[in-house]
DNA sequence: ACCTGAACACCGTTCAAGT
DNA sequence: ACCTGAACACCGTTCAAGT
């Protein structure tokens, strides 16, 4: 009795679901993320290489859960660019833009994690499909605001949504990937490159208002 | 004497070099990038698994050479584009886009090999470099060309080219990795998506006539 | 309930040794 | 010159066993 409450994980360690989660990360951007080894994991929290089978199915699980984090930065990233500039979908786009190239760049190995394929998007890991699907609707609803408000074209909001995702995303990867020729590579400011694809990319969103 | 010329590779292969890099561009686009073993490559060639040391230094220089071939396709892919219409760069543009994902979709991980941060993109591998700048040179050619034509807007060629790059690459491997959301990876014909994109994308590269 | 250690089947890579 | 086999240090994963 005096079970004080009832969310208790004491025994060995704290949270090792938390810490474990946590080191992950880490190690994650430290190298490569096909180099990550569940085992590297738990030397780093100081459990033995399988305590971890505890806490996550298998490693992909693990992975999954780092990458369900990063979904969630980007959707953050993503309502501060909105809330930023309220009323004016254009700049809250480009915004949202600078910020998604800039978290990138930041976790570059999470990033890769999160869009290199190494995960299935189907329903295995509800959670982190449904973190995904949240950062997307967050790219909706300013295209949906930007419609309403006479700045963009009309048509299919997904269909613009992914073309203005595929834009930033595809730089963004660019830029991670390492697969800029010499020349942009170079360029001292990333923030440069981001605005040029912005900048076309909006003007080809805007509404034509020589045809009204 | 009598040496049968000079290029001879005979003693128990064939062409060694030559089987080793067919059959890991095989076995790689049967799984994953990262489950694709030297040891599994060896294997299929009927070798023993140290025999591939002798033709590549290690497993990343194998993995160089498959993805210089992608990007030889591509290379190819965008030639074709351009010649299958003539003094129209505007119309090239967007055909090479939907090659450029015609091919991502054949070669999912090829794809994810020559753009997944994998690789270095130094000069570790020149061979890998060259045919990765060759790439991009044929997409400034058409930019140039529209920009000479008065089909594009004036700027820096290699900015224009990243921007078009950037959409259509964003699209092809939000495609490749299966990040899009069910309503849009639903869609029948990937050709829509394709055309969404660069159809917009093409909008924003355009010369603005009213401009002049 | 939570963690450990031995064990298994796989890796990439090296190196002495065979033809 | 070209290939092999044993060996090493790493993996992920399973499972009986410990507290």
């Amino acid at each position: 009795m005096n079970k004080q409450a009832a969310s208790e994980k004491p025994y060995h360690h704290g949270d090792l679901h938390e810490k474990i989660l946590c080191s992950a990360c880490e190690l994650l951007e430290e190298n490569t993320v096909s180099s990550l080894s569940l085992r590297a994991v738990a030397k780093k929290v100081g459990v033995s290489h399988t305590a971890p089978y505890r806490h996550f199915k298998d490693k992909e699980s693990l992975l999954a859960g780092i990458a369900a984090v990063g979904f969630d930065r980007l959707s953050a990233q993503l309502a501060d660019a909105v809330a930023a500039f309220p009323d004016d979908p254009a700049t809250q786009l480009q915004e949202a833009g600078h910020r998604y190239v800039q978290l990138a760049l930041e976790c570059p190995q999470c990033t890769q994690l999160m869009f290199g394929g190494i995960l299935p998007c189907d329903d295995t890991y509800p959670a982190l499909r449904a973190s995904g699907d949240a950062a997307f609707d967050g790219l909706k609803q300013i295209i949906e605001d930007g419609q309403a408000s006479g700045a963009f074209k009309t048509g299919d909001i997904e269909l613009l949504a992914l073309t203005a995702w595929s834009a930033i995303h595809g730089l963004s990867l660019l830029l991670v990937s390492g697969n800029l020729p010499e020349i942009l590579s170079s360029m001292i400011d990333n923030r440069a490159l981001t605005s040029a694809v912005t900048t076309t990319m909006l003007e080809g969103l805007k509404a034509h208002h020589s045809d009204i």
